[in-house]
DNA sequence: AGGAGATATCTGCATCTGCAGATATTTTTT
DNA sequence: AAAAAATATCTGCAGATGCAGATATCTCCT
């Protein structure tokens, strides 16, 4: 039977992944925060006051686990958490000034990181990559609800 | 502070990857396998009689992950576990008739798989593709000992 | 041969994660 | 307005995972 893991295709993506949050786990270890919670403070640099469920949209991050995981922020003072007004169901979560600056601090070293990754790679090719990553994810998505 | 998270390439890589894990994961949950288990097989199809450390570098499954895996997956009948004539430390993992027909049977799964997550793209594009993510990880690897 | 160090695997443990099912609140129906 | 359905978050639970530290065996040096 012929099949190569080491040339197929979601083996190399998955792998590859892995290597670059291993890496880059190990060096924000040291400030305290792990690789989810990176990506939370960096979804609210740019939408603050986010509410759970948009911050795991945009941080693909079960909503559950995000949950647990901003309320462990709150208690570390990364973020505050205020019930909103027009729906009580709903949380808003916000960068407190310490979040802010572990956020900005973290950012310059998430992008060593990119370079890292890229090495050599003209922009070009780097724009072309994106685009690709994009449209994987894309031709994955759980259906097309083309209404 | 300007950062992207949705335009961050080591976001974009996690995000397909974990897309492409979730989809294909669900589809082989009903033959009783899970993706590490798949990858296991996979490696076997190619190397019989792989050592536990030698699949652990074939499959980047931690090896202490492997250990437990590989003993589950020897109760079921998947893989046969022959501790080493010559290393008697060793462990020697072998399909059994039972994992090679399961394997065969997921083999075309797998490359459908590959197939919906590369959507329309050429060969050629495919080809980039791989040769672009064989570099990237080549990029993170822990450090090269140029020995 | 005897011991130090390397190697292969396994076990303990603590964490992360996601699904499923609660709970609370809001919106839509009737 | 009451009931039904939808929505936002939280909790219970059970599995996966990886690191650190055992354990067993082998290799090399003296």
């Amino acid at each position: 039977m012929a099949f190569d893991l080491q040339a197929y295709l979601p083996y190399l993506l998955n792998r590859a992944a892995r290597r670059i949050v291993a890496g880059f786990t190990d060096q924000i270890r040291p400030l305290g925060v792990g690789l989810s919670e990176w990506r939370v403070l960096a979804a609210l640099l740019e939408s603050d006051a986010a509410r759970i469920d948009v911050l795991a949209l945009a941080t693909s991050i079960d909503a559950s686990t995000l949950s647990r995981l901003v309320q462990r922020m709150a208690a570390e003072g990364l973020v505050t958490r205020t019930v909103s007004e027009s729906d009580r169901r709903a949380v808003a979560i916000a960068l407190s000034t310490q979040g802010r600056a572990l956020a900005e601090q973290i950012v310059p070293i998430a992008l060593e990181w990119e370079a890292k990754m890229l090495g050599s790679l003209d922009d070009a090719t780097t724009e072309r990559l994106r685009q690709l990553l994009r449209q994987l994810d894309q031709n994955l998505a759980p259906h097309e609800a083309t209404s």
